[in-house]
DNA sequence: GGTTAGCACTCGTAAGAATTGAGTGCTAAC
DNA sequence: GTTAGCACTCAATTCTTACGAGTGCTAACC
């Protein structure tokens, strides 16, 4: 059986039918409302083949058609068109963007609140992986006479520092020397090269009178790489779900909810989708919990290298043309803003 | 009327089974399922008493007794009694906090999850009121050619910067005078009196040279401080609300979940709640949103000045013995935590 | 041969009626 | 003051009925 024009079209009715009002489409209203010119017996002669090919389902008998996963397959892959964005929406995102430049973190949450705003559905962004960060410089300053706080600063722009308490005092010298020695060894490392290098080991050797010092310095130095290396995950618009009929029924808001406060394997999950954009649909984010659902996500880089990614999460029933074009300008406009200032608000 | 003894046993009863199943209390299951001493029907006539001042009501004729908010708050205030914890929980409660200590934000949020854990009910914490938190120390740090890193570390520990770009080489020269002058014009005071003081007048006076410089890291610096007087509000727990029948309606599930969603309101509220235990029910709470619930919160403190606030928002049917105790419990350990460490993990 | 009108059939949903049962309030006797 | 007895109430459950949107099939039509 063959896929022809009128099939298609009739597919596409349905599907923008149903994404728009989620009741199943008879054939008989469909014919009313678009002009396929042709009468509601032949459009069921058609759905009854469209079923047969897997791209329509039934709730039962007498109910209308259902886009099957198949169906939205089809049409993100071949059916829907880029759709510029309205200027509104644009301006919205632009204006929202500048005007909230601040720490990365920050205008990653913004971002994600942003839209869930625009989208109405529930929003999620991951900042980015930082593995292929580098090390600029590390310092220990004196604070008062047991307290120093290590700082280490990244090529992209990211400060970490952790205060530490000495069980003797140090002097500022000593400071200054292993500040240096670790900034020559480390520059230019990535945050996992530093990791797996031996890192005791080398202080001890190299400068014994260091090593002391080094030693109630290095296990913080690990513990702060290593929280560089988190990646934070950031949710908003978690109640745009209640719009929505399908998740009228309490358990399945519960579930949905349930699944989404398990902030680690969401984080991961989403961590390990393709760059660029993805949409995923039902079973194909192969989770029980997700099978009901749809994922779309895209990522944004920073100075061109670091990756992070942010996406919407709903049903099925999404509106997929909208949403790819709203997160895909949002994308390259943060990309846009972490090029021109690192993600930090310029001196003014 | 008088609350006499057996008016105040039966009162306590019907809390007590409403508490645990939710269900109106009727005057024979009553007598079936505690030893009172006396027949349906004259607990019938002891409850209509009731009712008359006010301590319970009637969800309809034919219903049994519900507690009034008047009387949770009566057994808020007179009836319930201090209760000893389980060995098992307190083991709980101390082994995650000393095992996770970590960064003061980190182990305030794993509080709250605990809480929510033990008590199966939304935990909520706010970090410090950094005001009156005094600057101890402000450091300026060359990264590269334009960029510094802007340090500021508070008394309580808490290290807070941002990466600043110039527009224009300095020498670390320079840096370490506006440093040192900065850290001289600021020790001391507290973040607020910081924030007040006419900042970019002082130094383009006394020192000329640096007026460049320091205009430059100066709205950084108020910046900064800002960011350091926010409050973080955590929350966890937020689909422990779905296994209360009170929230077996979506709309009511909705309406909770959105009040929550709101996160800068509900900080101020915490914030502005009394020092210690509180606990307010219901419409206590003075807002429409909270009407049908209940907050318990307590307070710890950093190294005994800065204060904090932890809890937990519920329906006003909770086991406010149980719940309380935990709280109260966890608090303490908290401050202890925080007294010892000063929320920071000690050099190994 | 594709298209269409007609019609019997399906099945979820909404509305209404009957039934149940936990509970109250009142009265009269203990 | 306490209690047994009884009529009454009312939410919740169950059952029944009616409705209607929709299908699938058949036969006629172009």
């Amino acid at each position: 059986m063959d896929l022809n024009e009128r099939k298609l079209k009739i597919l596409q009715a349905i599907i923008g039918d149903f994404i728009s009002t989620a009741e199943p489409v008879g054939s008989r209203s469909l014919s009313k409302k678009y002009n396929l010119g042709v009468s509601p017996a032949t459009i069921r002669n058609e759905m009854s083949d469209l079923e047969d090919m897997g791209f329509l389902t039934h709730p039962h008998t007498s109910a209308g058609r259902v886009p099957s996963e198949k169906a939205y397959r089809l049409y993100v892959n071949s059916i829907m068109e880029k759709r510029e964005l309205s200027q509104e929406i644009k301006d919205t995102i632009a204006k929202e963007l500048y005007d909230n430049v601040s720490e990365l973190d920050r205008t990653i949450e913004h971002a994600a609140k942003l839209l869930s705003e625009i989208t109405n559905l529930t929003s999620f962004a991951i900042t980015p992986n930082k593995e292929q960060d580098t090390l600029k410089c590390i310092n220990l300053l004196p604070v008062d006479d047991t307290t120093v706080v290590l700082m280490i600063v990244s090529e992209s722009g990211k400060v970490s520092n952790t205060a530490l308490r000495l069980n003797y005092n140090y002097t500022e010298e000593s400071l200054n020397i292993l500040s240096k020695s670790m900034t020559f060894s480390y520059r230019g490392k990535t945050l996992s090269e530093a990791l797996t290098m031996d890192i005791i080991q080398s202080f001890e050797t190299d400068i014994e009178a260091m090593s002391g010092l080094a030693r109630n310095v290095m296990p913080n130095f690990v513990k702060t790489l290593e929280d560089m290396l988190n990646v934070n995950l950031y949710m908003d618009g978690l109640t745009n779900i209640f719009s929505f009929p399908e998740y009228n029924d309490i358990t399945k808001a519960r579930t949905f909810m349930e699944m989404l406060s398990n902030k680690k394997d969401l984080a991961k999950k989403i961590s390990n989708r393709d760059d660029g954009i993805m949409i995923t649909i039902g079973t194909e984010n192969d989770d029980e919990g997700l099978k009901d659902c749809s994922l779309i996500t895209a990522t944004y880089h920073i100075d061109g290298k670091l990756v992070g990614k942010l996406g919407v999460i709903g049903p099925t029933r999404m509106k997929y043309e909208e949403i790819t074009s709203v997160i895909e300008y949002l994308t390259d406009n943060l990309s846009n803003t972490f090029k021109l200032t690192g993600g930090k608000n310029d001196d003014e």
